[in-house]
DNA sequence: GGCACCGATGTTTACGTAAACATTGCCGGT
DNA sequence: ACCGGCAATGTTTACGTAAACATCGGTGCC
């Protein structure tokens, strides 16, 4: 061990170097023996908290600690251990205020399981780049990964999962091969159908999420279900981005549409678009038409006019994403299957009874 | 705890366990180099992409890594270079537009750069809470911290950062004792204003974020100082605490002041708050009441009226901590000082000179 | 033809930690 | 008094990787 330079480091001769500028090597469990005049494995079991060590000794290896400021090493922990108490996050955006949600709330569950988060954004939502993000995912330090994103790539075969990674993965279909935490999409979309029949709406009109992602085409399927069911019309479909902006210029064509008097849009950004434009032609919202949303982002209640929604609990996504990835990490095994997370109709000015037509 | 276990690897014989089903412990580079019939550090040469290793070798190397499904252990090579390429960011909250789209662009920057993120979620913004965040850090296989936070809690001298780890701070105003990089809030607080004035307004009104909120503090003393330049005279302050429902009350207030013909609010969601309001007490906007938010958050041109505000480039707010943070990290050092970026005015349609009076 | 040199590959070692095992010293029971 | 046993601490080793050094053929040069 002569590597270790000369230790130099205490009775620094006042005359040398004053500030000792390059340090370099951070203090390990060894620097912290031989200052407190005890073994490594002394210090080791004070480290994590052994019992058998004698409390005369064990502050004296605490005073060393901290008149070294020392601190553990977390790679080498985890070289020993097998393991990195790290769950690696994929994503493709954290522009959408359900991935950041999900995202906080995965990161918050996972710091009270002792776990901290590792992020791997994808930004380009290509084949490559999603391999990519896995390949070094499976060299990086993580035990397991959730994937959250809107398109269902995982689905396609080319996509490879190192098979010895835990996955969950957030809105995917993918619940027979992979273990798979959503919120409740379809019903989430029923009880904004419903609820705009029930008020006496005779139809719903839908502005439907970009068809890449999954979540939007669950949506516009049970809102179509919904319609069938109940022996309704089924009006065209709008589509757009998920952004505001599409949402506005899919409102400008059903301010056009006279029969349109119940609006379901697949998130509440769209929604806030749509609302824009029903008040620029004039149609009052909701005397003239309904609108409904779904997410119920923190903003929604103060929309013109407050916008009934859909709630999705985040959170509960969140947390079940880490509980199941943590179960796969203890049991070691791959699990599958499909966690539903309820959604709940959260209703507030923007959806009334239509008007007595002609 | 059996990670260990007795090697069984090789010379399986031919008629034990067939498919060896519980296989534990990952495969490293010694296995690989068995089956590839070479030593281990000829796998670690192909591995890391070194020279010197003849086509026929490398490509026997290669196989044999696909065969085995290798991967390389993260925490090992971090062990062994001292170094974990990784970035921690410690934050209070994602719910922000500002921080979830800062920790994007971190995120990003990081990824080109070949590092990845470490996510800390501190939730409540208390002394110890952060304590432990940076306690938790130290340890945490990162080589420098990025903090994300709107309360100066890092001000106080009870929150001692572990002195040898690199740390790049967003929104507080240590840039003495640290590396900040900031919006630059004053310059942005001020365009507003100019912009309020220029128009015509007398005087502008304001709606301040939270006291803690240094962001907000900035803001509010830019505003304030504008005003006292220009020679007029200086309403009373609100405060919200960024919510639209905190927009909404104090706008309100507003709603009921004759005088209050320019409103500067803090940020783009209180000033959705401030919108519906105005909206709901019958005073137009911008023909009554002129608004100006800040951020410039996605949504801002959906509201209604589209919204004038200060935009804030958080992506490059993200790409100067992460070169800020690299650098430290390559050079060493502990660098100190600010960086602000400067904002925009986004001209929509909350704006307009104001009626005649009187 | 011998030797110096170079390129390809193998061997040793260290990174920091903690489990497993070894060693000490002390106490209590017979 | 002796010894088993236990509590406190020390020593060895392994985790997976890669730098540093060692080895071994072959090749060119005189």
């Amino acid at each position: 061990m002569s590597t270790t330079r000369p230790p130099e480091t205490s009775s620094g001769p006042p005359g040398t170097g004053p500030p000792a500028p390059p340090r370099r090597r951070r203090v390990s469990m060894a620097d912290v023996a031989r200052l407190a005049g005890v073994s490594s494995q002394t210090v080791s079991r004070v480290s994590t908290g052994h019992p058998g060590v004698v409390p005369a000794t064990r502050e004296q290896v605490l005073t060393a600690m901290r008149q070294l400021g020392y601190r553990p090493n977390g790679a080498a922990r985890a070289l020993k251990y097998g393991e990195f108490r790290t769950i690696g996050v994929v994503l493709f955006t954290l522009a959408t205020t359900g991935n950041s949600r999900t995202l906080e709330a995965i990161a918050t569950c996972a710091a009270e399981a002792g776990y901290v988060i590792t992020l791997i954004p994808v930004t380009t939502p290509t084949q490559d780049r999603v391999n990519g993000a896995f390949t070094r995912l499976g060299e990086l330090a993580v035990d397991a990964v959730i994937v959250i994103m809107e398109v269902h790539l995982l689905d396609t075969a080319t996509v490879v999962l190192p098979p010895d990674v835990h996955v969950v993965i957030v809105d995917s279909d993918a619940g027979e091969r992979y273990c798979v935490v959503d919120t409740d999409q379809a019903h989430g979309a029923r009880q904004a159908v419903h609820h705009l029949l029930d008020l006496g709406h005779r139809t719903v009109w839908h502005v439907a999420g970009p068809p890449e992602s999954f979540a939007a085409e669950r949506r516009a399927l049970a809102w179509h279900g919904a319609l069938r069911e109940a022996g309704r019309p089924v009006p065209p479909l709008r589509r757009g981005d998920w952004s505001a902006e599409a949402g506005y210029r899919a409102g400008l064509e059903l301010a056009e549409e006279p029969e349109c008097t119940a609006v379901f849009v697949a998130n509440d950004q769209m929604a806030l678009g749509v609302l824009r434009a029903f008040h620029q032609r004039g149609r009052v919202v909701p005397r003239d038409v309904s609108v409904v949303g779904f997410d119920d982002i923190a903003e929604a209640g103060s929309f013109i006019p407050p916008l009934t929604t859909v709630h999705q609990d985040f959170a509960e996504v969140g947390r079940r994403c880490v509980e199941a990835a943590l179960r796969q990490v203890r049991t070691g095994s791959t699990g599958t299957g499909t966690t539903l997370v309820p959604t709940r109709l959260v209703l507030r000015d923007s959806t009334a009874p239509p008007r007595r037509q002609r």
